[in-house]
RNA sequence: GGCGCGAUAGCAAAGCGGUUAUGCACCGGAUUGCAAAUCCGUGUAGGUCGGUUCGACUCCGGCUCGCGCCUCCA
C-alpha cells in the first residue's frame, strides 16, 4: 500500500523491535537469523525428510509432513492423532494424505513471491524454517527452545517431527512456554480494541518498571497487564532504590555467590527461572540494608538485581525519574526528567532546587508553616521530600 | 467434545505435608517541628465437594469457573 519493499518493510519494523528490546534491557542475540536466508538449508532438511518416507508431494504440487509416519508425533502437547477434530473450524485441504499432515513446501501461486526447488517453484511452510535455522545456527540437538504456549501445538510439534524425523536425533532438551499478556483479564486482542504495543507503554512508564512487573510473575503464568499493577510494580522498584540510595557502596562489585542471599536466588533461578523468588530474596536483602547499612550487602544487592537486569542506575536517577530510555521513531534516546510521562507535567529541576532551598531557609527561620506550605505546593505538583541527615532529597511521589 | 495449564488474603504473586514468602495498600508504635523515607509490630489467605494422613493451601479424585491449543496464515 505505501509501495515499500517487502524488505524494506520488514527491516522498519525489525528496527523498531530491536529499539523496544534495548530500551527494555534485552540483551542482543548472538544470531537473528531471517528465514529468506535459509532456503537452501529448508531445501536440504525437505529433502531428507523425503529421503526418510516422512514427506511427499501432493496432487496439488505441495510437499507434506506425513504425521502418521512419525511415531512421537503429539508427544509435547499431549495430542493424540486420533482425538485432533481436522476440520472443526476449516475445511480440510483435501490434497492431503491426512487431514493433520503439514505443509513442507508451498507450490507457487499468482503474484507471491518464489523459490527454485526439487518440488518446483515455491516457498517454505512455517514450521520448516524454525527446524532449518536452528540446527544451522545450534546443531541438530539443542538445549532450550521457547516460545509462547500457542505455539506448543501445532508448530513446537512440528518442529520436533520435522528435525527428528530428518535426524534421527533428538531436537531439544527442554522446551519453555510462557503465558501471555492480558489486558484488564481478557486477552489482547485487536479486535477487542486493547491491543497496544511495547512503545507505546514505554511513553508512560520507566523501561525499568515494566521489566520489573514482568519479572515479578513467572514466565509461564499469564501476566495481567493494567495502570494499577504497573503503578504497584513502580512502587516496589522504588523501595529496591531508595536501599541503595541510603547506602554508600562505592563501585559495583561482582556477586558474592557464597553469601546466603545469593543462594537463595541462585536457587530460584536455577529452579525453572523462579524470578518471583529471587525478586522477593532482593527485597529482604534490601531490608537488611535499610537496618545494617552495610555497604557490602548494598553492593551484594545491587549484583544480584543486575543478573536480571535491574538497579543498574543510579538510584537518584531513577527515583526522580531521569535519563529514561525511550524508543522513538528514529533511533532510542535517552530523555532527561522533563520529557517524562506522557500527559504529565512535572517543575523543571531548577525550580525544585529553588524550593527546597527557600524551605531551608523557612526551616531554619523556625517558619513551619511557609516549609510545609512548599512542601505540598512540590507534592501538588508530584514532587516527594525527604529530609534526612545529610540535607532534603525530592523524588517523583 | 479432546488435550494441556490454572484458581492463594483489599490488589499482585511464590514456596512448602506440620514452623513469617515477598511487594503494594491498610492499621498501631518508634523516628521526625510535622511529614516522607526507614525501622519494629498486628491483621487480612489458598474456588467448591469428597478422599488419603496424626496433620493438607500443599498429595489424590469429582465439580465449577478461567485460559491456551485442537485452522489457513504467522
Amino acid at each position: 500500500e505505501n509501495k515499500e519493499t517487502i524488505g524494506e518493510l520488514t527491516n522498519r519494523f525489525i528496527g523498531f523491535m530491536n529499539e523496544d528490546a534495548l530500551a527494555l534491557g534485552v540483551e542482543k542475540p548472538d544470531h537473528e537469523p531471517r528465514a529468506t536466508e535459509y532456503v537452501p538449508q529448508m531445501l536440504e532438511l525437505i529433502g531428507q525428510l523425503e529421503a526418510n518416507g516422512l514427506a511427499y508431494k501432493a496432487t496439488d504440487g505441495d510437499v507434506n509432513f506425513s504425521v502418521r509416519k512419525f511415531p512421537g508425533y503429539g508427544k509435547l502437547s499431549g495430542k493424540s492423532l486420533d482425538d485432533l477434530r481436522a476440520g472443526e473450524r476449516v475445511d480440510v485441504d483435501q490434497a492431503k494424505q491426512d487431514p493433520l499432515d503439514f505443509v513442507l513446501w508451498k507450490h507457487t501461486k499468482e503474484g507471491e513471491p518464489f523459490w527454485e526447488s526439487p518440488w518446483g517453484k515455491g516457498r517454505p511452510g512455517w514450521h520448516i524454517e524454525c527446524s532449518a535455522m536452528s540446527s544451522d545456527l545450534l546443531g541438530k540437538q539443542f538445549d532450550i527452545h521457547g516460545g509462547g504456549q500457542d505455539l506448543q501445538f501445532p508448530h513446537h510439534e512440528n518442529e520436533i517431527a520435522q528435525s527428528e524425523g530428518a535426524h534421527k536425533c533428538q531436537f531439544v532438551n527442554y522446551w519453555m512456554h510462557n503465558g501471555f499478556v492480558r489486558v484488564d483479564d481478557e486477552k489482547m486482542s485487536k479486535s477487542l480494541g486493547n491491543f497496544f504495543s511495547i512503545r507505546e507503554v514505554l511513553k508512560k512508564y520507566d523501561a525499568e518498571v515494566v521489566r520489573f512487573f514482568i519479572l515479578r510473575a513467572h514466565y509461564r503464568s499469564p501476566l495481567n497487564y493494567s495502570d494499577v499493577h504497573l503503578d504497584d510494580a513502580r512502587q516496589a522498584l522504588a523501595r529496591l532504590y531508595t536501599a541503595l540510595k541510603a547506602v554508600v557502596h562505592g563501585e559495583e562489585v561482582p556477586v558474592d555467590w557464597n553469601e546466603a542471599h545469593a543462594l537463595r536466588f541462585r536457587q530460584a533461578m536455577d529452579d525453572d527461572f523462579n524470578t518471583p523468588e529471587a525478586c522477593a530474596v532482593l527485597f529482604d536483602l534490601a531490608s537488611e540494608v535499610n537496618r545494617g547499612k552495610s555497604a557490602a550487602l548494598a553492593g551484594q544487592l545491587r549484583a544480584l538485581a543486575g543478573q536480571m537486569g535491574l538497579l543498574k542506575r543510579d538510584p537518584q536517577d531513577f527515583l526522580q525519574g531521569r535519563h529514561r530510555v525511550i524508543p522513538t521513531d528514529t533511533a532510542s534516546a535517552t530523555i532527561s526528567f522533563n520529557g517524562e510521562a506522557e500527559g504529565a507535567h512535572y517543575p523543571a529541576v531548577e525550580r525544585i532546587e529553588a524550593l527546597i532551598g527557600a524551605r531551608a531557609v523557612a526551616k531554619k527561620a523556625k517558619n513551619f508553616a511557609e516549609a510545609d506550605r512548599i512542601r505540598s505546593e512540590l507534592l501538588a505538583a508530584g514532587i516527594a521530600l525527604e529530609d534526612g541527615a545529610q540535607g532534603t532529597t525530592w523524588r517523583r511521589a
